[in-house]
DNA sequence: ATAAACCTTGGAGTATACTCCAAGGTCAAG
DNA sequence: CTTGACCTTGGAGTATACTCCAAGGTTTAT
């Protein structure tokens, strides 16, 4: 498929793909040059761009996503362990910090409910 | 305390601290001028530039942090939890999609080591 | 052959979040 | 009263991640 309709099946701009490609994000097992000039894009590039997008959703750079998805295909298995161990952590500890963040959030709307009652109960 | 130490006290740089001033993030009710035109910061200062990092670990813009502070303090309690609502829920969905990566990951890597066993086996 | 709808590149511009620098004011110690 | 360590401002510069534009090539349809 051409840009145009990789950008449509993804959300993502023509400029943002051509960005994403420009940085190394995508390579030629997902897109190669036509007679034309055009890219032709697999649809492995929809999955490939969806991942790119979940990364960046759950905080990381890009630059972070293109080490992610190197390592990933890394030739040693041994590295590639290790590296996912340690992106495991770094989840572990944002999906900690964020549960934290929540509870903070439902125990201060706690409070403000039932401060909400009490007015009600006095003053409405 | 002045922007030093509290910069030294935050981990923050005192550029930072001045740039979220000037972004609204610091308001007068943790800092304050004195004859000198310093900046004079109360403990409370901490408190909220360590809520400024816990909400960018999180994910979230300044301009986001911004809007969070403010809504806490609203007028309007009713306000103030539909705010807090809405965020728990965005958290819930940025947990979910950690978890899920955090699964995905975590099964890459157990093929992996299946894999590496399979050739020490075998060609070790 | 020409229009419409694609595609190409390079480069400029934008928003966010800092980071650094220069020029200068303030303050405590010796 | 000067030195050193603070502080001030304004403005320039950087990195990241796009976003837009101009000028031009390609393809399909009439």
């Amino acid at each position: 498929m051409l840009i145009g309709e990789l950008a449509q099946k993804t959300g993502l701009s023509k400029d943002t793909i051509r960005f994403y490609e420009k940085e190394g994000l995508l390579d030629r097992t997902v897109s190669n040059r036509g007679d034309n000039n055009y890219r032709q894009y697999t649809d492995d590039a929809i999955e490939k761009l969806n991942f790119i997008k979940k990364g960046k959703t759950l905080g990381f750079t890009l630059k972070e996503i293109k080490k992610i998805m190197i390592e990933w295909d890394s030739v040693s298995s041994e590295q590639a362990v290790n590296f996912i161990q340690v992106k495991v952590e770094q989840i572990d500890e944002k999906i900690g910090q964020l549960e934290q963040f929540r509870t903070y959030l439902l125990e201060k709307k706690a409070r403000l409910e039932a401060e909400a009652s009490y007015s009600s109960k006095y003053t409405g």
